[in-house]
DNA sequence: CGTATTTGACCGGCGC
DNA sequence: GCGCCGGTCAAATACG
């Protein structure tokens, strides 16, 4: 907690510096800069530990390492699996921010595999690479594999690939991940009016990851966003900000000794630790995947009261759930009985919706942020509307619009929230976990590494710049900006056409749910074009 | 005309 | 074996 408010303290200096220093001239630029100077090292400190977190928690449980490998060739990560000896595997972690900033990708260890298929085995995991890396399969190939021993196939058929789930309100198509993705297919899902859309990465022709996008049955403000496979590119800079926030989810579910901690591996569904402590997960707010019922089929749940992981021998999954636990209907499905929710206690395992609320909130409230204080609710989007407060699409825009009240939380209300002994206590029992420590500080290193940058390039890099609801500039999905457009113009019948790349308030939610109710009859608005 | 999207057809896995 | 379902392909279509 303390390293925690170390980094809300630095930006909160340095903004509140430079605004003393506008206000006030330079009467006190000589106190400030000193004490900016003694966070800056207190952040430095942070930087060391969460170096030195994310090296021990991995040679301490070496045999059950994850590798959270972002971007790195698949060969390349064949070939780093083949290491076996502590230094070696040392130097695999000293080198991690390095992989990240790659892409995404999920890699374990074969004993940590062994947790999630019977057949997990070196020789599995190579045909899944070999499978990747000559996607998408040609007739040639398909015809290929058809013809190979169905024993061979159905042994690969049982090590799919981990999928990270992110749910999130949004308005729009798709999330902005910083990805371009090419739509390749669109289907009805069983039990959710909204269509299911098949999105490929195309900034390489020969990426395998895939992603489907679908809107929440029970809820169709919230965006659900399923990412698969391994990006075999360079990623654009917004792009790895989720591949950090979906490595570290992933990296969690794929942890043997969390999930030792948590319960039988088989048991249908496991409580964990005390309620309260899961909305101090928030940006790790791991919740069921509900939403789509052939996840769930045979799955193990293992949650925090309200949110879980859920894994299928199949595809292993698990969701991180960027909605607000007070207005989704989703998570209060896993809160029955809920007694005491500390909306904002000072756990330092706030991640992203609250986590990275303040922080770059108050980031981005800063002077040198031009986003201002458009850029209000987990730091992830901003949106525009009209005076009467409409939500307005703007076609290609860096930040999109979001559809809920903004519910910013300053750290100093965070700060003073006491917490209760049961939460402190399954809070520390959480942190105990190597792979979790692992994964908060793979998050945190991200965040530390970047997020110090005073402007607001920065900001987007290193705070889970998600634009929710926004296409970005790398992406090529021309129809989407137009048929946003329309979509927009008849759902919200006021709305009138604001120019491009204005910056607005934020839309009650209300609103944005009478819009998707009104239109929940006409799902394909949603996805379909 | 090139590129992206749409959409019906097709395929494989899975349960009965 | 059959039907259901998720996922993918590819021709047709839309768009700039």
């Amino acid at each position: 907690m303390p390293k925690r408010n170390c980094i809300y303290f630095w930006k909160e200096y340095s903004m509140e510096a430079k605004q003393s220093e506008e206000i006030n001239g330079n009467k006190d630029h000589n106190k400030l800069k000193r004490e900016m100077g003694e966070v800056g090292e207190g952040n430095d400190n942070l930087k060391l530990s969460l170096a030195k977190l994310v090296k021990d928690s991995t040679s301490d449980e070496e045999s059950e390492l994850v590798s959270l490998s972002l971007g790195i060739s698949s060969t390349g990560q064949h070939e780093m699996k083949k290491k076996k000896n502590r230094n070696e595997k040392m130097r695999e972690n000293e080198d991690l921010k390095d992989i990240l900033a790659l892409g995404l990708d999920i890699r374990f260890d074969s004993s940590a595999i062994k947790n999630l298929s019977h057949e997990s085995s070196c020789d599995g995991e190579r045909k899944e690479e070999e499978l990747s890396e000559t996607w998408p399969p040609s007739k040639v190939v398909k015809t290929i594999m058809r013809t190979r021993d169905k024993s061979e196939v159905s042994q690969h058929a049982e090590l799919k690939k981990a999928r990270v789930c992110i749910r999130a309100r949004c308005d729009t198509l798709t999330m902005n991940d910083g990805c371009q993705w090419r739509k390749y297919g669109q289907k009805m899902a069983k039990g959710n009016p909204c269509p299911r859309a098949y999105y490929r990465c195309t900034v390489s022709p020969s990426c395998p990851v895939r992603k489907q996008v679908q809107r929440c049955a029970e809820d169709m403000s919230i965006l659900i966003t399923t990412y698969e496979g391994t990006h075999n590119h360079p990623l654009p800079t917004s792009a790895t900000t989720i591949a950090y926030t979906t490595s570290a989810a992933a990296s969690m579910l794929q942890s043997p000794s969390l999930s030792s901690q948590l319960g039988p591996a088989n048991s249908d569904t496991v409580p964990l630790i005390n309620s309260s402590v899961a909305y101090n997960l928030n940006a790790l707010n791991f919740t069921s995947s509900s939403y789509d019922q052939q996840f769930s089929k045979s799955s193990q749940h293992l949650y925090f009261h309200n949110s879980s992981i859920s894994t299928s021998n199949s595809h292993p999954t698990i969701t991180l759930d960027l909605t607000s636990p007070q207005t989704s209907p989703h998570v209060g499905k896993f809160t029955p009985g809920l007694s005491f929710i500390p909306k904002h206690s000072s756990t330092n395992l706030h991640f992203s919706s609250s986590t990275f609320s303040p922080l770059q909130s108050s980031m981005l409230q800063s002077p040198w942020s031009p986003y201002g204080d458009c850029f209000n609710y987990e730091g992830l989007i901003t949106q525009n509307s009209n005076q009467n407060g409409f939500l307005t699409k703007t076609g290609k825009q860096p930040f999109q619009g979001h559809l809920y009240q903004p519910n910013y939380i300053s750290n100093r209300v965070i700060s003073q929230q006491p917490l209760p002994d049961s939460v402190v206590a399954a809070t520390k029992a959480i942190t105990a976990t190597p792979k979790f420590q692992s994964a908060i500080a793979a998050a945190l290193t991200a965040y530390v590494g970047n997020g110090v940058r005073e402007n607001h390039v920065g900001a987007e890099s290193a705070g889970l710049d998600l634009n929710l609801g926004g296409d970005m500039p790398y992406t090529t999905k021309k129809a989407d900006y137009t048929s946003n457009a329309s979509r927009y113009k008849r759902m919200s019948s006021s709305a009138p056409t604001a120019p491009k790349r204005n910056l607005v308030i934020s839309q009650p939610l209300q609103a944005s749910k009478s819009s998707f109710g009104s239109s929940s009859l006409k799902s394909n608005q949603f996805i379909d074009q």
